[in-house]
DNA sequence: GTCTATAATAAGATAGAC
DNA sequence: GTCTATCTTATTATAGAC
């Protein structure tokens, strides 16, 4: 994530951009190479493919995903707090790039030519990330009478599902009930409060 | 979406397969002209481009997708009882087809040079379709006193939410917990279950 | 309608000067 | 490190025979 030069950090930063909204088929390198404020020869200097590019961003954009997603939020015991704070927590980190989720799901739904070893990376190098731990969470909550008996995997992935898919939808819910703002603040506010709501009564005792 | 001659309808289907699973940008002409049989010449004669293609392959997949989401499901009157068998038909329709639900949300978050006027026909020729009904469907139940106050729109969107969000993450979740197997049945027939519990105590008065 | 052959162009990549 | 000019190949699209 920390490059030597300056213009290596131009290209990435572009790169990301491009591929994000463009995604790896659709990039242009020409493109990539203009808004980094250079020309093609220089973009192949520095990462001799658009494979190895794109290598980068991915992998750069979906470690980061994981730090967000895993760290952002304070650990509290309990349930009912913590799932508050993470749900608020975690819906803010993916307004700030409503494409960036469209990006991964597609890339990684491609099938992984490059994707084994990439993932061994991200979850080697990143030392609090642990799905695990959440599911283990889940399950001690289960144990202690917080929660409902409910499985854990199909819970922790209800309520990314529910996050992710508030920024998924956008474009389709704006075209099918134009007399709502789905990309205004304060629907983004109550969006964060249903969800934890649906959830909370959802999973509660 | 009934073409006149055999080829074409060959082109269509084969089409259909490779723009689901590459995309507009990754799919190949020459690709799907040799899974239909034929070659690229007679691809262009029937189609002119690929964008013509795409065009007819996005819509016919996009209503289809509705045409599921709306019509598949016998209309019951008592909320609880709809919740259920609504949850269980559409998480069975995006199994048949898992690709699909991504293909249509990169395409639709691509944002709209032809989709403007692609949405009005949709909506416009199935006459059933109608996202106003649902809402109105969940705002009566409210007033009823079968579910608790809850905003309809975001209710909606989480149970779309949460049937999609299934399919979408499975390749994630392979590499996550590669002690599941995501893809089998019996993991889809829990799905279900989870995702009906948790929305009914969710909203129950 | 269907094919072979080919044109036209777009896109990734490199050579070589500075 | 950075640029201009250029090569190579992949890809869409068409011309023209059958």
């Amino acid at each position: 994530m920390d490059y030597s030069s300056e213009t290596e950090r131009k290209i990435v930063q572009a790169a990301t951009e491009v591929f994000i909204q463009k995604g790896k088929d659709g990039a242009r390198m020409q493109e990539i190479a203009h808004r980094a404020g250079i020309n093609q020869a220089l973009l192949h200097y520095y990462f001799r493919s658009k494979d190895r590019l794109y290598r980068e961003v991915f992998k750069n954009e979906v470690s980061r995903q994981f730090r967000d997603f895993f760290n952002s939020v304070p650990v509290t015991e309990e349930m009912q707090e913590f799932l508050h704070s993470f749900i608020h927590h975690y819906i803010d980190k993916l307004h700030e790039n409503p494409q960036l989720i469209r990006f991964i799901l597609w890339e990684i739904g491609s099938g992984g030519e490059n994707f084994p070893e990439l993932f061994q990376e991200i979850f080697d190098s990143a030392s609090k990330i642990s799905p695990q731990s959440a599911i283990e969470k889940i399950k001690q909550a289960v144990q202690r009478n917080e929660i409902r008996q409910v499985d854990p995997y199909n819970l922790l992935f209800s309520i990314i599902g529910l996050c992710i898919y508030t920024f998924l939808a956008q474009p389709l819910l704006k075209k099918l009930f134009p007399e709502i703002d789905f990309t205004a603040n304060e629907f983004i506010e109550k969006r964060k409060e249903e969800v934890f709501n649906l959830i909370w009564h959802g999973i509660k005792p």
